[in-house]
DNA sequence: TCAAGATATTTGCAAACGCATTTATTTCTG
DNA sequence: CAGAAATAAATGCGTTTGCAAATATCTTGA
């Protein structure tokens, strides 16, 4: 066996993912850590009933006053069908109000309500608690740095303007 | 209405989700970007006949030869039982070769087969691009931090011992 | 050495998901 | 302004998921 049948490849041809080493591809990392982070919520989310549509469109809404459903939708990374399933839930657990927009009447604005706050005030502390546990050891400089380049990141890939 | 029943917070307190803005909070940018990503590949994985877990296997098995289905899972960071089926569908196209593992009758070691391999080759080009097309416009040096912060954080929070 | 407990994988089953379609409404265009 | 195209959200339906339990095998300790 020669190198005849497999040539050394140019410099710069698209490396296999075998010799970068998973590691070093950086999806791979994210998918890795945001496993964890998913997995150290899961207990905490089922103890308010909660599952990861519904908490999602609970943590945009702690942050966005009345958004469309549409839009929730994009902040939370969520199918509109599975979010519009979750909101149907978080609606009957008194968590939500949907109330139709004022000036189109095909499109509904979601409010957090008093019980939806509350509940959301509650898991809180754990996600704030998830994100110090990745960014233990890590300084506040790097920290700042891998945020800025995750924001740079997202306007480079996001499809929506938000 | 005034302050008396809204006290200002302590300088330490937990800041609030809305204080710091979705966009501060690294997981909820890691979920967004992620999103965009698995978005961007499943319109290939499709056309190969390929779900999520089915490529996220195909990736750990281009990288590690003959893993145990247990470490794909943490790899491809997938439920067991969710893999087990996927590993299922990957045989029953020829893509992975299941064998039971010398020392240890229970366990199971999975070997890619040219054509799982080849499958593999087909999609890479794509995740490649995917992620170049995140880092576009961050320099190396940038990216280079990046993946190191990345790596940083897997140690912190992986429970597994790779 | 044998029962009790661990470990690897699969499977039953109900819930969740996502694509495609439907319904209702609004916007655009000729 | 009428009809066509676009948009927002909900829903039908088959597939996928994940928890829990089952199955099979191995390990440990009295």
């Amino acid at each position: 066996m020669t190198d005849q049948s497999d040539p050394p490849a140019p410099p710069d041809a698209l490396p296999r993912l075998g010799e970068m080493g998973l590691s070093n591809y950086a999806p791979y990392l994210m998918n890795r850590i945001m496993g964890r982070y998913n997995a150290s919520l899961r207990e905490e989310m089922a103890q308010l009933g909660l599952t990861t549509p519904k908490m999602r469109a609970l943590a945009v809404l702690s942050v966005i006053e009345g958004p469309l459903i549409r839009d929730i939708a994009v902040y939370a990374v969520v199918e509109q069908s599975t979010l519009s399933r979750a909101l149907e839930q978080l609606a009957a657990d008194g968590m939500i109000r949907r109330e139709t927009d004022a000036g189109d009447n095909r499109a509904t604005r979601v409010y957090l309500t008093e019980t939806g706050r509350t509940t959301f005030e509650t898991l809180w502390p754990r996600m704030a608690e998830a994100q110090s546990r990745m960014f233990r050891g890590i300084s506040d400089d790097e920290r700042r740095a891998f945020v800025g380049t995750l924001q740079k990141m997202l306007t480079n890939i996001r499809k929506h303007e938000f």
